[in-house]
DNA sequence: GCTGTTGTTATACAGTCGTATAATAACCTG
DNA sequence: CAGGTTATTATACGACTGTATAACAACAGC
């Protein structure tokens, strides 16, 4: 029988993320029963074979792309901090901003978030990468509260961390869920508006990067 | 072949309860993998065969379990209502202090909740209940804002419970995903604080049927 | 240009999935 | 106690799942 499909080395790890993005692609249109082996392969171009030589089983795979997706996530809600650190209420509205548009708030993102989170729970090293992630995140909000003018112990800056990451987490919930039931920017305004009653603090409104 | 398994029919829908029970346990435990056809008639004692005899595909029964998922919380997050509904800030604290408590705020209903995510936006039928629930809820929210002593006009009134209910959304999710990271009722006492800070309304602190 | 390494394809396997259909027996009605 | 309905069991089917192993060919070093 001829005729071998013909194919080209991949360079780096380059293949390793095509694999990666193809499984979180698909994960996130179709949900986790949607990233089977064979249509990951498919997506990333390559034959079903192939992914076991970059991971050692499927569940690895998975691993690696829940890992990727934390990482994406935290870099991108930061992504637009003002390089003056020395004004925390600028870079909180900044955080806040980011993480209530896209490509945070999405739909694709929040279902593809909420298919991990049986993994997550069941494999000890998913849980550690969302642990950190999640904490990262909180204490990130901690310091910058604490940094603002009103001088406020650590357990009542714990506390209102609590709080604005909660309201943050429940309106990237809900505006990439139910876009519909939202005005354009909405979302972000209330989430502005939100953290400022919490933290009795007038956070300024960021200037967005380009929006046309 | 001798031998047929015995069996009793059963009363009312009863089966149908059952096997919607078995679906959510199963789902919840782990994931919608876990909740095969096959799983399921097992764990509600019957054999597969009978799932078509009462729902006309699986996702049929899908849609059904979430519906009874879904009529559960919003039956067990407005349980707790005092009679008097003539004072807002109570019902409000009530409302809260419910959502953010076993058995709404449970790790299992998060993942079972997060596992229907996909289904949901895949599926219109299913689409409309979960936003008519979360709408449900919001307009609940909604009523009491705008009873509160402080007078606010409707258009205020919408934003501080979407809000709110951000912000209870956002608790219920990190309390029941990351309980070891949370002393016991810090996540509910922080809620009411929190809807408190964003209404500028002390809200009462509503006490619990039984805690040992 | 030849050779060795290894990234890549191809094929095979046992298991499970959802669904369809037919046989059976439990219960209701008379 | 007999007869009819239908809830329930049993079995079969094709498609798909993750994994394992062997054959192959693209590229690097000499």
């Amino acid at each position: 029988m001829p005729d071998r499909r013909p194919y080209t080395r991949a360079p780096e790890g380059r293949r390793r993320e095509a694999l990666i993005a193809a499984a979180l692609d698909l994960m996130a249109e179709g949900g986790p029963a949607s990233a089977s082996v064979r249509a990951i392969a498919a997506r990333a171009g390559v034959t079903p074979g192939l992914i076991r030589h970059y991971f050692s089983s499927k569940d690895d795979l998975s691993r690696a792309a829940f890992g990727a997706m934390m990482g994406d996530m935290t870099e991108e809600s930061t992504a637009a901090l003002p390089a003056d650190s020395a004004n925390p209420a600028r870079a909180l509205a900044a955080i806040v901003s980011a993480s209530l548009r896209p490509p945070v708030m999405d739909g694709a993102r929040v279902r593809l978030w909420a298919g991990f989170l049986h993994l997550v729970w069941h494999d000890p090293e998913m849980r550690a990468v969302h642990e950190a992630s999640y904490l990262g995140y909180r204490n990130r909000l901690q310091a910058l509260i604490a940094a603002l003018p009103r001088n406020s112990d650590p357990a009542t800056a714990r506390r209102l961390a609590i709080a604005c990451n909660a309201v943050i987490d429940g309106l990237w919930l809900e505006g990439a869920t139910l876009p519909d039931h939202f005005a354009p920017g909405e979302v972000e305004r209330i989430g502005l508006d939100a953290v400022s009653a919490l933290l009795g603090v007038r956070l300024p409104t960021p200037k967005h990067t380009a929006q046309p």
